[in-house]
This record gives C-alpha cells, sequence and structure tokens, in this order.
DNA sequence: TGTACATCAGTGAACGCGCGTTCACTGATGTAC
DNA sequence: TGTACATCAGTGAACGCGCGTTCACTGATGTAC
C-alpha cells in the first residue's frame, strides 16, 4: 500500500546512510557531515532536513544500523554451530566479534569509541536495543556453562532493574552470578580487540589474531565449556 | 642556567597544557582548540605558536604527559606492594588501572579512544615511549608467574622485531609465549574497563567495579598468583 | 649608571575553510472531479 | 481524458559560527659597551 512517492522517499533514506556509512569506513566517524553527504548525493545540504532532522539523528540511525548489523552476524556466526556445542558456539561468536572489527574498523569505533564530536548517545534508542541484543547472546552463551564457581557474589539489586528484567525473562534459571559473568564474558572479548582497532598492539604485533583465539581457547577452558 | 626568559617560556608552555587539559577533562579531547585555550588564557590565538607548531604537536604533547602520568600512576601502585608478592602487585596495578580510568575517563578517551578529530598519532613519540614502559610494567608482572602453560606456541619473529629486543633486553629468560600471554594480560585488564568509561555497561550495571576485581582476581588465580 | 641595540612574546586583523541549520521558493509528481 | 488543485522533494541563498594558521607590527625585556 506505499505509494511511488514513499518508496522513493524510503530509498532516499536509505542512500544517505549508506553514503554516510562510505563516508565513515574511508574516514572516521568524525567525517560524518550532512553537506559532505549531500555533495556526494548530488544534492543540496538542506535537502536532507526532509529526511532526518538533525545531524544526530542520522548518527543515531546509522548506530542502530551498524550495530544491529554486527549483532545479526554475531547471531549467524555463533547458530552456524550445533546448539549442543557450547564451546563451538562461544568461539564462533567471539571470532565473528574480532573478524568484523578488523574489517570494519571504523564502524567499531562508531559502536564503540566516540561516534561523532559533540554527540550523545540518546537513552532508550535502538542502539540500546541491540546492545541488549547482543549481551542477551553472550548471556545464552555463558548459561551454557552454568553452573559453576566464579569470584564474587551477588544480588539481583547489583544489576539494573530493566535489565534483571530482560534477563530472568529470557534466562528464568539463572543466578546473578551468571550475568556477573557475562559481562566479564564482554570485557574479555573486547579488551584485545579495542586495542587492537586503537593501534594500541601495531608495535608488539603485526596480527592480533593468534593471541586473540588463544584467549579465547583458554577463556573457553576456564568457563569448564 | 636558565634565563627568566626562558623560565616564563617554560611555564606558559605549561600553562597551556593545563588548560588544554582542563578542557579535555570537561568536554572531552575533541574539544581542544587552540582558540579556547587561548581565550581561558586571556591570550590571542596567534600567540601559542611560539609555544607549539601546530594544534597536532599540542595533542601530542598532551598524549605523551597523560600517559606518563598513568604509567607513573600504575607504576607506584605496583611497587607499593612488596616485590615478592606478585599476585598483589599484578592486582595493584589492574585496580590502579581502571580507577585511573572512572577518575579521568577524558583521558582514557585521549588515550585509547580517538584522541582528536583528524588527528593521527605519530609514530615513534614519546607517547610510543609511555606505551612501551606500560607493556613492559605488565611483562615484568607477568614474568613473576613464569613459567606456566598456555595455549598457542609463538617464535620471536611473531612479535614487532623493535618490541622483542626490547623486551629481551630487560628479560632475557621469558620465552615468546610470555609475551603473548602479558599482551592478553592487558588486553583483559582493557577490557572491562573500555566498556565502562564509554558507558556501555551502564543499562546493566551502575557499577563496574565489582565485576572488574573478581575478573582480576579469577585471571590472578589463572595465572597461579 | 646610562645609552643603543637586539631579542622576542604577544597583538590584532585577516584569510579561507566547512559546518549545521533555516527559509522562501520552484517545479515536478500525484489526486480529485 | 482533461483540467484544477494539493502535495512535497529539492533548490539556492543566507545566517552565524568557530576553527587553524599567517603575518606585519608593537612594546616590553634583556644585553653590551
Amino acid at each position: 500500500m506505499e505509494s511511488r512517492r514513499e518508496r522513493l522517499r524510503a530509498e532516499t533514506a536509505a542512500e544517505i546512510k549508506r553514503i554516510a556509512l562510505k563516508h565513515i569506513a574511508a574516514a572516521g566517524p568524525a567525517s560524518v557531515s550532512l553537506r559532505a553527504i549531500a555533495r556526494d548525493m548530488g544534492m543540496t545540504a538542506g535537502a536532507i532536513y526532509s529526511y532526518y532532522d538533525t545531524r544526530d539523528d542520522l548518527i543515531t540511525a546509522l548506530i542502530n544500523d551498524v550495530y544491529t548489523g554486527l549483532v545479526q552476524t554475531l547471531e549467524a556466526a555463533r547458530d552456524s554451530k550445533q546448539a549442543d556445542d557450547g564451546r563451538g558456539r562461544l568461539l564462533a561468536w567471539a571470532l565473528a566479534y574480532r573478524k568484523w572489527a578488523i574489517a570494519n574498523p571504523e564502524e567499531f569505533r562508531l559502536l564503540y569509541g566516540d561516534p561523532a564530536p559533540g554527540y550523545r548517545i540518546p537513552e532508550g534508542g535502538a542502539a540500546a536495543e541491540a546492545e541488549r541484543r547482543a549481551c542477551a547472546g553472550i548471556t545464552g552463551l555463558v548459561a551454557a556453562a552454568w553452573p559453576r564457581e566464579v569470584s564474587g557474589t551477588y544480588r539481583w539489586s547489583d544489576f539494573e532493574p530493566d535489565f534483571v528484567a530482560l534477563v530472568r525473562a529470557q534466562f528464568p534459571d539463572l543466578p546473578p552470578a551468571a550475568i556477573a559473568l557475562t559481562l566479564r564474558v564482554w570485557g574479555r572479548m573486547h579488551g584485545l580487540v579495542a586495542l587492537e582497532v586503537y593501534g594500541h598492539l601495531r608495535s608488539q604485533i603485526h596480527d592480533g589474531a593468534k593471541i586473540f583465539e588463544a584467549e579465547m581457547l583458554d577463556m573457553a577452558d576456564e568457563l569448564g565449556l
């Protein structure tokens, strides 16, 4: 029931994002400028305002798209392994995370660095939704390794209520300590990748794949997977 | 043997950095602007060019100072523990890393995020020197846990030659696998801190201290410390 | 101690840039009769 | 099928902004005799 006009409109909105992403990939998140995008599209800068109210709105849309894409990639990698292969699923997720980051460093910076000068991430946006989904994915991977022993004792009140509600709905049997472990696993996956993408391993090592894989293998061992 | 003029000059150069750091702490690394600094100092923007040839030169100087300060903090924390307390020293270093990052989030972003729009880190600068020093510090902590078993087999050629030379001079008995472990330890320390500083744990947890400490305790255990 | 000169930190004005955003408008596309 | 009108995507010019950088200059501070 969508008119020709609506279709064209949606296509233009999508092309704006496509060009913006091209700029990000080429020169980093800071290079997203409405004028530059318009120039590339053969349009006037003002025209973009029919599609996005504000530059920040566009950035938000980009973050949503990129984050959703990343999560889909991770889920697909995980699901390429048998459901009962907890170890394989965890490793597939982790390696896909690094692979995506190395292949899309600027997009990684968009999500996990400073998205753009002066930009503030909106509180309840769709990026937060994608982040929740990623987090739930890791929780599922950790759940496969449960029960087990970890450092520290936790209560549900250690976590944000909204997040607790979400987790408990999806994983009714997991204790708070498992959530703590989920976040730790996430951090452990993230650390080497962030260092590598931001160039901090460059003067030590040419390729971070090997130590990242070793780290993830040992992590899987320690999780008992 | 320094003249009055030289002293004043050095003081002004230092004040420029001090004000720049204040701006970074207040509004992030992207907010460093020569004009804003000059304004705060009651000077003209052009005057800064007697002290720093370029905006990027100033940023480089800031990164050097901040990184050096961080490394000194870490070394001091480590050295507050007995030399034979390998576990205590590792934990002191790690906790000091997070504490510094949480207390100085914008400085952390300056070092580990995008320093400033359009800024490229110079190759052989003093920031690289500070990074080497940090890396050597962790190597020392890992050395205390050696020998032990880890995933993967390594050759010296897996690492950058300059870095290898440095490590072998300082720790002649360590094998390449220990260096790999050093980088992994660094990554593991960095991951949760980076996520927390960039706000990615905000919707899950109010305070990352507890899970970070648990992660570091388990890491020390796994290192056999 | 006093004078003549050199140094050099800081001024102020200018250059040229790209940016986000607004707004009155044009002209093509769609709709209703 | 043809006409009258409504919609609305995109124009182009403007606003005001802050930025890095350059440059001829002034005037105070230091130096040499």
